[in-house]
DNA sequence: TTTTATTATCGTAATATTGCAATGTGACAA
DNA sequence: TTGTCACATTGCAATATTACGATAATAAAA
């Protein structure tokens, strides 16, 4: 065991859980902080921003690309990145609707 | 290593990294949408709806509940379940605000 | 061309997560 | 009191994640 039965969900439930994981970790989380907080795309300093080695955070960094949640392009030696607005569209969106669905229903 | 330095990060970060990894798993994602889609709260027939075995939604919803995403209270031999209102409003705004400042920038 | 700067990848160790069968527990019913 | 229902917990195996040092890889600078 140990593998996540992603297969048995639908598509919808397993799109929004890939984007909430990949932003489900203080690193991650703080990363995103970062982009949104120098304004524009960045070419990585973030290295000296977090307590993580560089590795790590090129680890990190791949993970929230390959979920979608950034972009980076190349300039120069070194790489930019910014935020996707479309996942950040998609997360937003979910949580509004479940907002506005608990507010329908009178219960707790 | 294998240990998240959680230490190292803001309060706010954490807090927003144990709320969207709570989420970040299709089946808890597809729990979260039946105890929406039911209405009101609900007593426990998650299992009938998941392909999953009754020790692995457990555990589940375990995670979710630690996480303060749902609230459970006995009632007689089942246990109802409903979605906790705060915490989808801390994430909805903290990608609403996201979103706010993304539009600031002028980028990508 | 050699160096330097920036990022990626590999290998590895430590730990966490996922999933389930089996079993435990507490409330109600018979 | 014995059974049953609804969940929780335990114990385990398989796999994933986190973190980092070391080592590429690539492009610009000297």
């Amino acid at each position: 065991m140990g593998v996540t039965k992603s297969n048995q969900f639908t598509k919808k439930h397993n799109e929004i859980a890939v984007l909430l994981k990949a932003m489900g970790h203080p690193a991650r989380v703080a990363i995103m902080s970062h982009l949104l907080k120098v304004q524009k795309c960045i070419c990585g300093d973030i290295v000296n921003e977090l307590p993580l080695a560089q590795a790590t955070i090129s680890q990190h960094l791949k993970e929230l690309k390959s979920a979608g949640l950034i972009k980076g392009s190349i300039e120069g030696k070194s790489i930019c990145y910014c935020i996707d607005e479309k996942a950040i569209n998609t997360l937003k969106a979910y949580f509004e609707t479940i907002q506005f669905k608990l507010n329908k229903n009178n219960c707790c």
